[in-house]
Formats: C-alpha cells, sequence, structure tokens
DNA sequence: CGTGATTTTGCACACCTATGCAAAGTGACG
DNA sequence: CGTCACTTTGCATAGGTGTGCAAAATCACG
C-alpha cells in the first residue's frame, strides 16, 4: 500500500510551498501562474486533501449528525434520504445515529457525546424525545441543533414542523362537513408535542364548530396500541376517526375492514396525517393531511447552515403548511374545497 | 466558548506525561497507579480524545460508509436502521450516501472518492449497481468493501445476500404445489443479481417440474413497471405470478384488485419476495419469501470488521436462507410443509 | 545487594493541513 | 525612478493524538 500523496508532495512538483498548496485548495486567494501549476501536479499525482486534517485544524468536519428513531414509520426514510441528499449539495454529510427503541435519557446523552466526538457541525434531531440537559450540552459545545418534526417548547432550539395544529384543524372542518355525527380520534403520542398539536388543533376546531370529540386516545404511535384504542372508539359509535399519523391510520383500517368486516369509509370515515407514499396505494387510498417533506427538510437544512456560518443566528421556529388529501378512505362532503 | 480540554491538560494535572494520557486511553499497557491518576483526572477536566486528531494518526477513522440507492422499498430502512445499531455497538459509526436515482458511474465514482476522502475504514454497498472500477479503488485505497444484498460475480468482493436461486426455487413448487396451471413472473431488475437469481431459480425449478413459465417479465423494482408488465403477463391468462419483491408485489395487487377487480387469491395467487413489515399487514397479507435482514445485517459487519482487522482475510460470498411465509394472497396447497 | 529480564515512562516526532505574519513582488501614478 | 497601496508567497507554527526508542523503574532471583 502507498502513502497517501500529501499537499507537500504537490508542492514539491509545482515548485511552491506547501502553503500554496492549501491556499489553492481552500479557495483563498492566489495567482493565476500558481493556481494552474498546482492544479496541473495535484491532478498528476492524484493528490486530494486530507479531510482529517483540514477538520483538525479548522474545527469543522462538515459533517451533521442526524438522530433518528424509528425508520418503520415510512415518514423518516422519505426524510432520511433527502436529508442526505440536501447535505450532500451543501458539501456535508450525514452521520446516523438511531437511538434504541425505548431509550432513555442516559442512551441519548452516549449518543450526543459520541456527535461530540466526531465534532460534528450540526445536529438534526428528527422525532426524538430529549431531555432538558441536551440543549445545554450543545449551547455549551457551540453546536448547532435543529428539531426536525418534533418541537420542545422553551427549549430555545430551532425547530422545523409542519403546521399541526392548522393540519388538525382542516381535519375537523373536513370531518364536519362530511355530515359525520360521532368524531373519534386516535392520538398521535401526546408526549410529543406533535402528536398533541394535531389533537389540539382538531378537537379546539371541532368544538368551534359546536361538535363535541366523542373519544380521544393516545395510539402512540403504535400499530397494536392503536387498533387497541379503536375499539374503544368503536364501542362509543364512532363513524369517523382521525389518527394522529398514517402508520397508525393503515393499521386502523386493516382492523376495521379485515378483522373487523366494516366498510371504510361507508361505515366508518378514516383520515390520517403525514401523507406517507404508501397512503396513495390503492389498497389504503387514505385521506390524510400532506406534510411537506421536502420543503421541511430543506428548510431545516438551511437553518442548520445559517446557524453554523452565523453563530449568532437566531434559532427559528418554522411551521410549513400542508393540503388535506383528498383520498377514498373518508366519505367526501360536496363541493368541499 | 471555552478550549477543548486536550491530553496534556490531562497529564499535566494528573502529573504524567501526555503519552501515558495517549496511552490509557488507547487502550496501551500502563501501571495501575498511572492508570487511576489520569482516569480521575480526565473525569474531573471532562476530558475525551479528539478522534479526528487519533484517525488523523492512526489511518482509521472507525466510520464505515453505508451507499444505499432506494429507500422507497421498506428493505432498505431496515437494514439501515440494523446496520446503524450493529455498527455502533461495534464501536463504529455510519456515515450515509445516497445515490441519486439514475446515477451512472460518474455519481458512483464520486460518491466512491468522497468516502475515501473521509477515510472511511469500510465500506457497505446496499443494492447499489457499480462499476469494475471501484473494486480497483477500493483495492487500491486498501478499503474492505461489503456488497449487500446484491452480488457481483467476479469482481473478487465479499457480498451477503439471501439465497435467492433458493428462494426462487420454493415459490416454484409452493405455486405447483397449489395446483396452478398458468404461473407468470414479473422479475426483480435484470440488472441486478438478487433479480436474476431470483428469476433462475425461479424458472429452472418450474422446468424441473415439467411447467412452463408462461412469460417473464422485468418490473425493474418499479411501481409503474411492475403493473405494465402485469398487463402482458395477464393477457396471457396466467393464475399466478411471482413477484420479484414485496415492493412491487404491493402495486401489483392493488392493480389487480383495485383497478381490475380481480380477487387474489382467487382469481389470481401473488407471491412476493423480502418480507418487509408490511407484508404482514391484513390489506395484502402476502405470502413471500422472507430475507432474514437481522442475520444479512450482521453477516455483513461481521465479515466487514473480520477484514478490516485482518487485511489478508479472504473476502466471503454468503447467502442466507429465509423460509417462505405462508399468508393469503396465494391458495394454499393441502398440507403444503 | 548485584545483576539481568521485564515493564513503565517520557521524549520527540509524525500525521497533514490552515493561517498569521512579515517579506517579496506587482502595478499605478506622479 | 521613487513612493505607495495592494497582492502574492513562504516561513513557521498550531491543531491533538499515537508510537518508536531509549532511559528509568520495577521485579525476580541468586
Amino acid at each position: 500500500m502507498t502513502r497517501r500523496v500529501t499537499s507537500f508532495d504537490v508542492a514539491a512538483r509545482a515548485g511552491v510551498s506547501q502553503s500554496a498548496v492549501s491556499r489553492v485548495f481552500s479557495g483563498a486567494s492566489a495567482s493565476k501562474a500558481t493556481v494552474d501549476k498546482v492544479r496541473e501536479a495535484a491532478e498528476a499525482l492524484g493528490y486530494r486533501p486530507n479531510v482529517l486534517a483540514r477538520s483538525l485544524i479548522t474545527g469543522r468536519s462538515r459533517i451533521i449528525g442526524l438522530v433518528v428513531a424509528y425508520l418503520g414509520n415510512p415518514f423518516y426514510p422519505d426524510a432520511l434520504e433527502r436529508f442526505s441528499r440536501d447535505l450532500q449539495d451543501e458539501g456535508y454529510h450525514t452521520l446516523v445515529f438511531t437511538v434504541p427503541e425505548g431509550a432513555g435519557d442516559t442512551d441519548t446523552d452516549r449518543i450526543i457525546q459520541q456527535m461530540l466526538d466526531h465534532q460534528v457541525d450540526g445536529i438534526v434531531l428528527a422525532s426524538v424525545g430529549l431531555g432538558d440537559a441536551l440543549a445545554a450540552r450543545c449551547e455549551a459545545a457551540g453546536i448547532p441543533v435543529v428539531l426536525f418534526n418534533r418541537g420542545q417548547a422553551g427549549s430555545g432550539l430551532a425547530q422545523v414542523t409542519s403546521a399541526n395544529r392548522l393540519g388538525g384543524a382542516k381535519v375537523a372542518d373536513f370531518l364536519v362537513a362530511g355530515g359525520h355525527a360521532r368524531i373519534g380520534h386516535v392520538a398521535g403520542w401526546q408526549g410529543s408535542s406533535t402528536g398533541r398539536d394535531r389533537t389540539e388543533g382538531f378537537v379546539a376546531r371541532l368544538a368551534e364548530l359546536g361538535q363535541d370529540c366523542v373519544g380521544v386516545e393516545d395510539g402512540r404511535y403504535d400499530h397494536a396500541e392503536a387498533v387497541r384504542v379503536t375499539d374503544l372508539l368503536l364501542a362509543k359509535g364512532v363513524d369517523a376517526l382521525f389518527v394522529g399519523n398514517d402508520h397508525m391510520a393503515f393499521a386502523v383500517m386493516d382492523h376495521l375492514r379485515c378483522t373487523l368486516g366494516l366498510s371504510v369509509p361507508k361505515d366508518v370515515s378514516v383520515v390520517g396525517y403525514d401523507d406517507v407514499p404508501m397512503a396513495a396505494f390503492a389498497a389504503y387510498d387514505l385521506t390524510t393531511v400532506r406534510q411537506p417533506v421536502g420543503r421541511m427538510v430543506k428548510t431545516t437544512v438551511a437553518a442548520l447552515i445559517n446557524q453554523i456560518e452565523d453563530k449568532s443566528a437566531q434559532a427559528e421556529v418554522t411551521e410549513i403548511d400542508g393540503p388535506l388529501m383528498l383520498r377514498g378512505s373518508a366519505r367526501k362532503p360536496e363541493g368541499f374545497a
């Protein structure tokens, strides 16, 4: 195995100093003549700057830590793929950390520690619960953090979500317009801001419209749990269900149709949240609120890079609106916009 | 922002030399007394070794590059999650690279280059086509590579797949035992070894059983394409379809049931390949060959680490057998084992 | 206690690049 | 040509760790 070719080798061949080589490759000023000589020598030798050495001295690794909890919900692989792509386009790379199923603060802290070890320039926390200690740790280390698809009030951290309250309200409007009289809600995990916000927006709008929600049960973003609480709501005689995310909605629909032999939307209308690709599959054809992943990711990346490049930048809280996708799993009001 | 605490700081406080600190943290030999002093000082100062500096000098980054093409097929997020976890357990981290949809060799090469730049200790290529140049490049750079869920004959690279030929044969056995007379095949992309192997195993076993395959059409692992060729096969009057992976099978089933109004499995039996979590959803209840992701990933990780730690290690080619999961999308032969 | 074998320790350097600083170079203008 | 403003260049050092080498310390044993 042959030794790596270094900037000194290039310098020697080009007849300049090592600094000159460094300057050419880090985009600092240099005369046309030098640039040409260096470029040619580098080409000939197959030189590439050593990223590690560069990071060591600049203190910037151009690596972003992406923490993600559960890829079983297809919303996240989609987001992950886009993060990787968008970050690549910006010259950054993605170090992925998965936090184990029932991870406590200890695990999260260990992961944060590992990210600090790798000197990541920024962190995206995708939908992971986090202790208060975290914000402080990152603050101390001066590492920008953006929460993706989850908020934490008063944390002072930047965050990007969809307009969850508004989304919930849209569903309420839609179901009421559809003439549903007994509406139930399989909520997203109430320990998460997204879950709470969707529920709040939904219930509040129902009230505004003069309807009571027949029942709200926490489905905890879990298949089995969603099915269990669906039965509770059915016992109350619901004719429509707003389910906290698509992933649970699939389980609910399967349960209604295949286990109970009910018809969707004839017996029960079902509305989800996320608009994952699968929601458009004919087997489900799920009416759902779209979370605009693409824009959410782009916004997150922009916010992160902004913070990285300008440490004094404000931590912004962004909500991105998404449309209600009208499909076949819920009765359609006539002429509903 | 306070300066990082270095091994010199710890050394000073512990009253030893910097080398001693280094030795303690890199697990080299040291006296009990030194170890204790260093540990205590490090604890007090909150010292953590600088990973970059360490990597720079050892030439080992403890980072694995994971290249993945398409996360829309839920098989890959599952694998990705497991890779991240298993590698974390082994003290490695995962740098994710996504290769754009219609990427040519140029893109792949650029990605490889970026991984070399980051001095990854090893590379997992998950189901990505690759030019011949690649193997040479990695060979030259001395970086171990393992192909995951795709093989390349004669590349000399290590690879881990499921027993695709055998799997295809199992499906043939099953469908014939089920009394199907006109069997068709929506093949996985024939440009990939997995696609070809499954098809070969399937067709060969059918022949052994004295049956002709009514038709074989390349579905290219793509929804729309799978649907298109399904129509071609239906025109030939098939009563059973073996589909090259679950992801396509869902599209095929949706098409058969929802667009054409056919019954699965009454009119047409459908069998998939992968056993992604969704295959067990009641809406599909897909009979399929399981790819044991867990074991495949563990095997891949083991093979990779083995190669990293012992550069002279042979590049092994491993096939892992998985069972046929009997569900409701295909007619069941009586007493089929 | 003396001697040789073995372990522990510190010194100094290597890994490879970026950057502050001062010297050298370039060009403009009177 | 002289002066000044400005750009380019090389020198030297920093960034934080691992490791070969030789000196020092420890241990075993007669």
